[in-house]
DNA sequence: TATATTTTTTGACAAGTGACAAATAATATC
DNA sequence: GATATTATTTGTCACTTGTCAAAAAATATA
């Protein structure tokens, strides 16, 4: 009855720390995505994730350093479901192989519709947040998924569009995932549902690319 | 020195009146789309109106009732662009009809890229506000492009996708107005320029129509 | 067990929020 | 010009915001 409890104090101690900062994450990450980082305040954050007042600035020292953390585990999420599609398309041939990246990322954009949300957000205007987002996870994405084309074009997969218009059509293929309350409202379906991802994921890649 | 102050005084009057509400809706509409309904405080909009403190409650009894005045102005901007292109398509032949209709749609985002910023704020979840835009003018413009995508699937002028991810890739063609403040950080361009606006276009018109 | 460290809890703050009400100024009506 | 109406200005309210600081509790280290 000495070392036994001194371990699990230990474990459970530092369990104690980790579950506050783990849900004061997931609250941010929801509340930064559901109405934005000015309408979010950091006494909503701690309420939802039901820990004490001012425990937030405690694990993270501000509201600036906490949403960047919120941003690297979103952005975490979804590197780990994109990084499997990726390795897959190794093996599928050029003309085919740019149809499944896109219905892969729309996947991964429904499962991890925050992201989104959050770039519709912040894309709007200048700021830190813009430019913290641009400089530490947009412009490499940019710059895949400019990779990407080049290859779809010289392989003629890709219609004949400029990066640019092909890249924001590709995130706006998430628009419906982020809007999922005006869609319920809208037309009464789920856009979450499998179908419905589904045949969002086939309606961007039908249209992005050209059939073989 | 009498006759025509009394006249300038009248039309003064009911000009500086006008002008107020004016100044009022115009920062109403860019605050609201720049920050969202939340971030934006009554005092930041009649700041940035350069007019008195508290004259948005006396014009408009309360930020709410302001908001829905800022909507209303902005779906007016709205079809009076949207209106001559509907009275022109009436000319054209079914085939090149749904084409034309989207670029003078995607023309429209780019003019007014309020609506847009403003949506992909509102869509995201449940609220007041959500539901009186459903109400008031999203629902009514659902099924205006519902009768279109009937027509262009009936004439074969539009690929075979569900009318929900139509229209959602639609409404996400105004993504790249939308964030603008992204674009420009990200690939140095102006999205308002003639030559993106003109690409815009032209890349969402050929994708959701069929090539005759 | 005693002590040091970490984490949680509570208290407080200056600044900002939307709204109400009253005082003042400007304009319309007679 | 006198009076009524409308518009603007100023004052104030209770409440929320992000953050700092100190007290209290829990855990780690010796």
């Amino acid at each position: 009855m000495s070392a036994e409890p001194a371990v699990i104090s230990a474990n459970g101690a530092r369990g104690r720390t980790e579950k506050t900062r783990e849900m004061l994450l997931e609250a941010g990450v929801s509340l930064f995505s559901e109405r934005g980082y000015e309408a979010t305040s950091t006494r909503q954050i701690e309420t939802r994730a039901g820990v004490q007042r001012n425990l937030m600035t405690y694990h993270f020292g501000s509201k600036e350093e906490f949403w960047k953390a919120c941003m690297v585990r979103l952005n975490e999420r979804m590197r780990k479901r994109l990084a499997p599609a990726i390795a897959q398309s190794k093996d599928i041939e050029p003309g085919e192989r740019i149809r499944f990246l896109i219905r892969r990322y729309i996947r991964a954009s429904a499962a991890v519709p925050e992201i989104a949300r959050i770039m519709f957000d912040e894309g709007r205007s200048n700021g830190w947040r813009l430019e913290w987002l641009v400089d530490n996870y947009i412009r490499e994405f940019y710059d895949t998924i400019g990779q990407l084309f080049e290859d779809g074009r010289s392989s003629k997969a890709i219609p004949d569009i400029p990066l640019i218009n092909f890249y924001y059509l590709l995130a706006a293929g998430g628009a419906i995932f982020s809007m999922s309350a005006e869609c319920k409202l809208l037309t009464g379906k789920d856009a979450f549902s499998e179908a419905m991802v589904d045949a969002q994921a086939n309606a961007i890649a039908k249209l992005l690319t050209i059939a073989v």
